[in-house]
Formats: C-alpha cells, structure tokens, sequence
DNA sequence: AGTACATCTTGTCGGTGACAAGATGGTGCG
DNA sequence: CGCACCATCTTGTCACCGACAAGATGTACT
C-alpha cells in the first residue's frame, strides 16, 4: 500500500519507518519524535505526516509491520519443526531480534490497535500460534486447548518480556534461544 | 524518606504521586505530565520538579512503591497458602489492582532502574517470588529451582500483561482470579 | 498544454520538560 | 527577640514537540 514510485525523495514512508524502528531500537518509544525523523531523512519537520497523519499513525504502521513480521516467523517455525517448543522460541527469538516492534505492539494505548491493517495480521499471527498450540495438547492427556494455549503464550510472552528488561537471573546465560528452551520444556514437561 | 512536616502545601509530594498514579491509570505514562500534576494539585507548574527534580524520578518514586507493594502482596501469600500457585495468583491480583504501578515498573527506560529504593525494594518482591517457588519445586521430580522460578515468574508475568492488554481470548471469562489459576495449574499440573 | 493530485515546505499555535533566579515561610540558634 | 538558614514554592524563560493550515513543487494523465 506504499506508493510505487518514488518522488521528491525517493520513498520517504519506508525512510521514515526505518528510521522509527532504529530510533525505538536504540531509546525506547518516549523518545521518538517526529521532528527528529524528518531531519534524519532530511526533509522538513511536516513532512512525516502527510504519509503517517500523526505519531500515532506511525506507531500504527510499526505495529502492522511487527504483527506481519511476527505471523511470519511463527508460521514458518510452525512448518519447520513439528514440536511447538519451537514455535515458543520463535517467539522469543521474535522479540529480541525485533525489539522495537515487539514493544510498540503491546502498547496499545500507543497506536490505533483496531486498525484494519493491525487487525488482520494480528489474527495471522495468533492463528500460527494456537496452530502451534493444538499439536502439543493433542500428545498428552492435557487440558482443553484454549487453555494450554493460553498458559504456552504467557509463558514465552513473559519470558520476553523480561529478558528485554534484563530482569531475568544472569544463570540463564546470554543466548535466548537456549534459555527458551529450558524454560519452556518445564511447561511441556519433555525434560 | 518524605518530608515529615507539611510547608505551604501540606504534603505536595503525596499529593503529586497520587495524582500521577491516578493519571496512569487512566491515561497510560505517555499522557503524564509534570505540569498538568502541578495544575491537579494547585500549585505553580514548577513545584514538583524540586520533590521529583525530573519526570524520570516522578515515576522513580512510582516504581519504588510499586516494587513494595508488590513484595508486600508476594510476601502474604506466600505465608497465607502454602501453595505457591497462590503466590502466582497474587502476583497477576496486583497488576491487575495497580496497573500504573505495574506498567511503569517494567518499563525500565521510564525510570531509573538503578535508584537504591528501586533495587532494594525489587530485591524483596523477587525473594518473595522465588521463594515460593522453591516449595513446589520440591514436591515434584522437577527440574532445579531457579529454572522453575524462572518458568512460574514468566508465566505469571506474561498472563498479567497480556490481560492487561485485552489480549486474551474472552472465554477466560473476567475474573482475573479463577483464570489465573485456571492456567496456572498447567505449568504445575496440579489439575 | 493544462488540470488534477500527491508530495513536501513554511509558518504558526499551544503544550511540555528543564533550568535559573527570586519570593515566601518555617526552624533553629544566638 | 532577632536573625540567619534552608526547604518550599513561584515566576520567567528556552528549546523542543505534535498538530494544523496554507502554499509551493513536482508528477501523471488527458
């Protein structure tokens, strides 16, 4: 839905945008200006709106691209491995490697959460992981599925969440991936 | 630490932190401002820099009361119930009752993380925590301790937060109570 | 050629955080 | 009692930001 041809600068959505999520990458989203972006790609300080409407808007796009990037990774970890376990550290992986998207997309007060963009790829990405889920409650005498899904992405949500914050005890070591692992294998109990 | 005696205002730095954690709840962190503090509490727009010196250290102050009534809440529960899915229940009961604490709290770029009350009272709640782990580690066969505090803490926090954020399918129903522990048992399997 | 349109610029307004300097009032000490 | 000290609060200011309005500029299409 960007436009295809470039004009007075090239393709300043897409500039703008990556700007955001490197500015959110390195200060966090209170520290996110409009005025900044502009003279980052080096045009005047309205010149975001017109493409975005408000910070609002922006965070609105950053957030759809989050959920499309995050429905990606799940399904495509989903069809690689057959155990779910894999599809928790995805998810993790998903949110260290993305940090600005995965942060912004839980905030909802930050952006329009009903955004029809948001909406669908939100519901892609839940899809891959209750998906996900229905495999692994199927093997063992497990409770109903909504359930086990819901306990499965609270878990690995919160595991991210807190490894972003360096929350977490420094046993775990420095490699999510692993950590997940371990983490996650208590809750599926295949130790 | 505040001030024993009233001066011109009575208590302005109460009055500032009460308002602020009532505008959090309403509006979220993004919508705080010193200024509208200083108007709520009818003093000059410039007053509440000199208890707070900074809006960092406003929500400072916030996440320091919010660790200790966090390790308040984690440290009844565990002496009330010797389960400690009771435990994981009170933690998910408090972000549910203080969200304002709850959200400026792991929101570490807010703040400053590293201020002495934060870090001794954030010491108290994870104590709190991890100590009711240790009790259901040793009932089952399960893994070390650490690594299940690490599982019980991420699930606790990852369903708070995503309940919080309405992001939770809405057959779990609206008590955060019963859903709590309804998921919870899945990690313990005390089904 | 000329119109329609998206894109970008310039200018402006109210609001905010941070800082500096000064006024105000309580506290304690001689 | 007088006075100096200090915490508290006020006033004033500056740079920055988001949002809006109006105009300029370049592109596409007829």
């Amino acid at each position: 839905m960007p436009p295809t041809q470039p004009y007075h600068h090239g393709d300043l959505r897409q500039a703008v945008l990556t700007a955001a999520v490197a500015v959110l990458n390195e200060s966090g989203p209170a520290q996110l200006s409009l005025r900044d972006l502009a003279r980052r790609a080096g045009v005047s300080h309205a010149a975001p709106a017109h493409h975005f409407g408000d910070k609002a808007g922006l965070l609105t796009a950053v957030a759809a691209q989050g959920y499309q990037l995050l429905a990606d990774a799940l399904t495509a970890a989903q069809q690689r491995h057959a155990d779910f376990l894999e599809v928790g550290v995805a998810y993790v992986r998903f949110a260290v490697d993305h940090r600005a998207h995965f942060e912004v997309m839980f905030r909802p007060d930050l952006y329009r959460p009903d955004d029809p963009e948001v909406a669908t790829a939100r519901q892609r990405a839940a899809d891959a992981l209750y998906g996900g889920v229905r495999s692994v409650a199927a093997t063992g005498r497990g409770p109903d599925i909504p359930l086990a899904g819901v306990a499965a992405w609270s878990l690995v949500h919160g595991f991210a969440t807190l490894w972003l914050n360096h929350a977490l005890p420094t046993t775990l070591g420095d490699d999510p991936e692993t950590a997940t692992r371990a983490v996650a294998a208590i809750l599926f109990h295949t130790t």
